[in-house]
DNA sequence: TAATAAAGGAGAATAATTATCCTTTAAGTT
DNA sequence: AACTTAAAGGATAATTATTCTCCTTTATTA
């Protein structure tokens, strides 16, 4: 399987049934729904789009192009805004759904 | 009505029978679709809980209590993170969903 | 006022997710 | 190995959220 970055719950059930050719539908809500709340898997809800789960990893900002629905996370420390959240706050944060919409490069060139 | 910060649709739906008691539901999602299309309104999308809609206004942090569902905004300047996010990746920028998790200060009392 | 367009209403249809209930598989014990 | 119990899986029904269809009502303008 190829590294799989961002995957919504369709695509995913297509590359399991490959190797687990029986598997339903249900079955993997759950797996997927039990991974989430030990978050080694994050739900990414994204507008209009269907909910992307990626592999828990250290919090990050993720780009959505609305044009081409290119979806990618960006390099980029979130950490001082999140310490920042959190000391204002007094929230103990755990977790983070950083989602920026907008055009991405190529299709800004498509006008 | 009251200040509505943060409303999902079915809250709406309820408010906005007071005053428009034959309104359909089927309208409220034609209307609010048109104004989230126009960026009258911002559609929040949030982990474990319904969709919630506020009035658009410049991109900021929301906060999600996991304990006890508080959903507030927090008052600090994202601006210099979405200029960076922006001039690293090339997008144009211009709607931003960012929600973070975890515990609230009184939330964290309760042992 | 008649003609046309725009918005709304009711309910059907669709899509996503969860729940139910039964079967299969696995694990542990004697 | 056979028996017992628990855990996981499968099929499908049920639920929920949202959109679509089609017809009616309201508004606009000639």
């Amino acid at each position: 399987m190829q590294a799989m970055g961002h995957i919504n719950i369709e695509e995913l059930y297509t590359q399991i049934k490959v190797q687990f050719s029986s598997i339903s539908l249900a079955t993997l809500y759950k797996n997927i729904n039990a991974m989430v709340a030990n978050r080694l898997i994050t739900e990414v809800k994204v507008p209009n789009v269907k909910s992307k789960y990626e592999i828990t990893k250290d919090p990050h900002i993720h780009l959505l192009c609305d044009t081409c629905s290119e979806f990618i996370d960006l390099d980029l420390d979130v950490n001082p805004l999140l310490n920042e959240a959190s000391s204002k706050s007094h929230y103990e944060l755990y977790g983070s759904c950083i989602v920026l919409s907008g055009v991405c490069e190529k299709c800004q060139e498509k006008v």
